[in-house]
DNA sequence: ACTAAGTTTTAAGGTTGATTTAATTTGTGT
DNA sequence: ACACAAATTAAATCAACCTTAAAACTTAGT
């Protein structure tokens, strides 16, 4: 489990960082609003918990944009002052779980880990179209091999039957916003994946919109 | 038998801890319920004794917090008062047994005992996958010796034969939360269990997910 | 307490295969 | 037919993973 934890008083973010390493739990920091948001946007965590107070940007802005990107990861909200007015605000824009300081350490872990719950063991996480069967417990589509991000694209091209999904989304949630923008890696990957399809004698074919994106559909 | 005992009465506990050890009980001692709860994690006892009433994190939480992590080492709880409530809530929440204050130490022997002899008597604790046949009781592997960790990380493979497991759930069961993370140490020992399969000539092997993790399955 | 055997941790170097890069070819709409 | 978008391919790169061996622990036996 990998989360972003924004916050900027050194100290406490030391010893949160500590505890949190003690649990298994993978963590980035950002001590900044700016360099929070810029690790925010990259697709890369389960959990980002937010500090409301930070120089440069302010947490609930950071959680505002998150948002409005499209971004649905858990955000937990942390405030200094437990007002009531903050705890408002970040839960209507979209926070989902708030926490007031001071707090216990052991308090925000099992926060956080109420909102990942990952699946047991053994459930797998299956997605169906058509004659496709998409798992992500073990990354096969039909039982072929899919590597890392053909995976993650297909996840979004399977979630979303019929309507297109752009080459941008996809850039945003495979690569993450900071890597320069390279639509060709989304290309070559589509690429790869028609390839996995035919070799499967699929029904489904993975169309191309000019200008807009792609989208699965059954042939014919 | 390795025990964990976590009372914030230094005298009894001191006590209690004596009379074990007489029994050839080994015992970890936590004072208070952080440290408690900390050792509660590991992977190492047979049965866990937690006293309700602690300082910093009360028994019933560390109850909780262990088994929602899907720890199942048989718990003992112990309480001051001899409330019903305290009883009723414990055993809600996973304990398997509970003893009211004072207590005769040859009780709790009793029933640390009690609890150790269960799951030998009902579970021939034998997992099976095409040709492996894994005894945990004496942790073989068709025959073959394996080490604790071997044995529980081979479990943990054999126990989900569809899908793929990740590193940090072998880390999580296997190493539980003391150590600083270290993916290698998994790499070490999936490799000793290569070799012990590739031994054993079996037609099964260990397949590396890359990014994910790994599982078991069939050559070819 | 000392020794020996077995297990786990540490660390370094080697290998592999997914990803990136880049050049070329194919396809589409006007 | 033209311009541009998308597809394909293969080679280069790089992170993830594997292996090994030695060091550091543990445990049991004398």
């Amino acid at each position: 489990m990998r989360i972003l934890y924004v916050e900027d008083e050194k100290f406490l973010a030391e010893a949160v960082i500590h505890l949190l390493k003690k649990e298994r739990i993978n963590v980035d920091h950002a001590a900044d609003g700016e360099e929070g948001l810029k690790l925010a946007l990259k697709p890369n965590y389960d959990v980002i918990v937010l500090d409301i107070m930070l120089p440069k940007m302010s947490g609930l802005d950071i959680l505002k944009t998150v948002r409005h990107r499209g971004i649905k990861t858990p955000i937990i909200m942390l405030s200094a002052l437990n007002e009531v007015e903050d705890k408002v605000r970040g839960l209507d824009f979209g926070a989902d779980d708030y926490l007031a300081k001071p707090f216990k350490s052991i308090e925000l872990i099992a926060r956080i880990k109420a909102l990942v719950r990952r699946p047991a063991l053994s459930e797998a996480k299956v997605l169906n179209f058509e004659d496709l069967k998409l798992n992500l417990t073990n990354r096969t589509l039909n039982g072929v091999e899919l590597t890392d991000k053909e995976a993650r694209i297909f996840e979004m091209l399977i979630k979303t039957p019929g309507s297109a999904i752009t080459k941008e989304q996809i850039l945003a949630y495979v690569w993450g916003s900071e890597v320069e923008f390279e639509e060709n890696y989304v290309e070559v990957y589509i690429s790869y994946l028609r390839k996995k399809l035919k070799s499967l004698k699929s029904k489904v074919e993975i169309k191309t919109i000019r200008n807009l994106g792609y989208k699965l559909c059954s042939k014919n």
